[in-house]
DNA sequence: TTTCGCCTCAACCCATTGGTGGAGTCCAGA
DNA sequence: TCTGGACTCCACCAATGGGTTGAGGCGAAA
């Protein structure tokens, strides 16, 4: 029978990767390429015009990240249909685009054919994680959440910041800080301030990026 | 007149980027993709059987890392031409692909016409390397190299070692350590051992996936 | 040979950090 | 209203970390 093609839609700020996914899903039968977008509003705008029935998407994006623009449209059309496609950018990063509705999650390095089974497994209501994504998913589990001020403080401490910076920084005296240092190496399950440091920035809480600039 | 085309060589384990980058260059006029490799391995075999004028290399590989690519095709083939094409991995990848004599610098969010523009170059002989690259890499002449022994000790700080486990780790006094530290903060141009962590990573003198397995 | 950089170690000091226990405020949810 | 979590702060103590100076051994290069 002649059946209608998948439609998807191709998100992605690296224009050579872009390239490289609507030539490879082009030449598939069943699947059509019908947008693309390179940054965070761009997508949306696509989506609207589209209205794809999978969207590809990577999460590191300019202007809007991955993560937001699958939040946004799930608000205005809930049953949209997202395959998170990115380098490894941490557990944290998956875990939001889990939570924020997207179905699948795939790195850049994986096979044609997984990529294209994986449309075909979300376009048919299911989900798809990777057996390795899935085991970092379980372990993160184990871990208690920061609290907000936890997290700013964590923040301030992989940009080299001592406790008294931190305070003056904050606003907040140097016991406090030393108080939410406590509680953060605690839920992060490690001993000093260099392993938070580095364990931020694995999981993804921070980025290596935030570091370059300073922050706005 | 009819001129021959430029023949490439596409190395980059991603497969969805692999398939841009061909993509992208075969519908160029004067450009040729003779043939590609997934690993550093197979780049060198590849590199041996196609002759390529130009070759496009990912310093991330599996197997061998670009750098060591580089550096054993040009004790063959000296007059080898390569134009590493990454994400930002680091200041120190990008010095290391450069001395093993890369001629060119791209990041994979460039235009296809910078990617084009730089191929030409590079094949008439000249180097490229972006503003942005040429500013990290001026940056970096300033400061000094660190010892073998000071990347040692920097690579436990970064794998949140206490000076204690340090010196067992090295088997060195603690006081050995405390100097190894001192000297190499001073190089880094920080002030204490989270910042050397966090700077080591941006630097790419160490990395984050060194940081999940646990080392050989 | 002399020099220089690297690696090694020691002793000393003080600043920073992390651990513990306690305490008050505020706010949202049961 | 009561409970609990988050945030704030204090005091005290022990451990760790960083700064300084000085010094011996070793190998490579001048």
């Amino acid at each position: 029978m002649t059946q209608e093609s998948i439609r998807v839609l191709v998100v992605e700020d690296h224009h050579v990767v872009r390239q490289g996914l609507v030539a490879l899903l082009n030449v598939v039968d069943g699947l059509e390429v019908v947008g693309e977008a390179a940054d965070g509003v761009e997508a949306i705008a696509q989506f609207r015009k589209c209205q794809p029935a999978i969207t590809l998407i990577d999460l590191r994006l300019p202007r809007l990240s991955g993560v937001d623009v699958i939040q946004r449209i799930r608000m205005e059309t809930p049953n949209a249909r997202f395959i998170v496609l990115t380098t490894y950018d941490g557990d944290e990063d998956i875990y939001r685009a889990l939570q924020a509705g997207a179905r699948a999650y795939l790195l850049k390095g994986m096979t044609t054919d997984e990529l294209i089974a994986t449309i075909r497994t979300v376009h048919a209501g299911k989900s798809y994680i990777p057996p390795a994504i899935a085991q970092r998913l379980a372990e993160r589990m184990g871990t208690e959440e920061l609290t907000p001020r936890e997290f700013d403080v964590l923040e301030q401490i992989v940009h080299g910041k001592s406790n008294k910076e931190i305070a003056t920084e904050l606003e907040i005296s140097e016991a406090t800080v030393k108080t939410h240092i406590n509680s953060l190496l605690g839920k992060l399950g490690v001993t000093d301030r260099t392993q938070a440091a580095t364990a931020a920035l694995q999981r993804g809480i921070v980025t290596l990026e935030s570091l370059r600039k300073p922050k706005p």
